[in-house]
DNA sequence: CAAACCACTTGACACCATGTCAATTGATAT
DNA sequence: ATATCAATTGACATGGTGTCAAGTGGTTTG
């Protein structure tokens, strides 16, 4: 499978999330990629037909090397509502530092490039899947506060764990990782959790 | 004052605002523009130097026109702190819809576009001076939840109401603007009012 | 009345990034 | 020996921004 990948397409992948992750996701040009391998920009297209293929590949990419799909397993540990709320947060809020450049490059292109907006809605849909996950569990314990119906909760809570939220946190407030994570837990649980108690400060 | 100003500078920037609402800010050219004025490309030049000196001199001019300062000073009627939380993320709710298609224009351009990114920023510090302010209420009243130093709180609420946030809702999860403004009243207020109860629903 | 000025026009062009095409090289497999 | 494959080189089309120079038509001013 994996040995079946060119080696020089997998250097492509890692230069490109490299260089999206150093510069800010724009910026990054076909040329710079190629230089990045040491190939000429030519090459790359004899591997990805265009740059929204590339940085599609790369999302993919990155996900098979964060192992992504282990780590949404494991924070299934977690039994009731409340703990499984508590661990996907944290399991989210740790996973988005790894994927931040690329997330970034492919919002800055959302808009205007078909299918780097298809890679993007694909993971927002995986998260989306969590955030179902976590309120049913909720919805079963019989917690879920009764303001909120179901479908509204998994709707904001889907918003609340957006990457720009958390950009804005850490990169704009300057919060820590950890503050985002303990801040966006304690808020979620106030909202979404019945007979919640804040606790004293 | 506004008679100084050209007419066509002013068809210029009325032009602008209205395709970049429509067209959701990308895609808008600078032949585009001069063509929905009635005037060539180059013309467009004699007024603003360039794009990004058109797009901030839009922000100003979709401030004036929406009245935006007149419109911040109005929800200071209110006098409690909890009051002034809901009128401001009612004031809030309100107005972005108006400005929604510039502001998706300039994040669009912000990576790249220094003067974009200032205009930009300007806003949001204005937005962050109301936040300020609601917190500070809370604060005075001695009613902000003792988990939440002044200035966590003051971030937390003002990454709450980005223009982010409120496109996921209302654009991508097709909330209305009323369940926007309710919900998002609601969520703030658990989260930062002390002792404050959340309704049976 | 003529000169100067003004907003605007026309057309050409430089720049830069993406993407395409054709001809060529050099190594490996058959 | 030859076919194949990855990669190279160089040229070129496209599309949008921004620049430049020369010209036009109407209004103001000496």
């Amino acid at each position: 499978m994996s040995s079946n990948e060119s080696e020089t397409r997998k250097k492509i992948l890692a230069a490109t999330w490299q260089l999206m992750e150093a510069g800010r996701g724009h910026e990054v040009r076909m040329s710079d990629i190629a230089e990045a391998v040491g190939i000429s920009r030519q090459a790359v297209y004899l591997h990805f037909s265009n740059r929204t293929e590339l940085m599609v590949a790369t999302t993919h990419y990155v996900d098979e090397v964060c192992g992504l799909d282990k780590r949404l397993l494991e924070y299934r540990s977690a039994t009731s509502g409340v703990e499984i709320l508590e661990a996907f947060v944290e399991f989210w809020g740790n996973y988005i530092p790894e994927i931040y450049g690329l997330a970034k490059a492919l919002l800055a292109v959302y808009e205007t490039d078909e299918a780097a907006a298809t890679a993007w809605n694909d993971r927002m849909a995986a998260v989306r899947s969590g955030c179902r996950n976590t309120i049913d569990a909720l919805v079963r314990d019989e917690k879920l506060a009764p303001e909120w119906s179901r479908d509204e909760a998994i709707d904001f809570f889907w918003t609340m764990l957006s990457v720009q939220n958390w950009e804005l946190l850490t990169k704009v407030c300057g919060w820590s990782g950890n503050q985002y994570i303990e801040r966006m837990q304690s808020l979620l649980k106030s909202s979404f959790v019945k007979g919640f108690q804040k606790k004293d400060g």
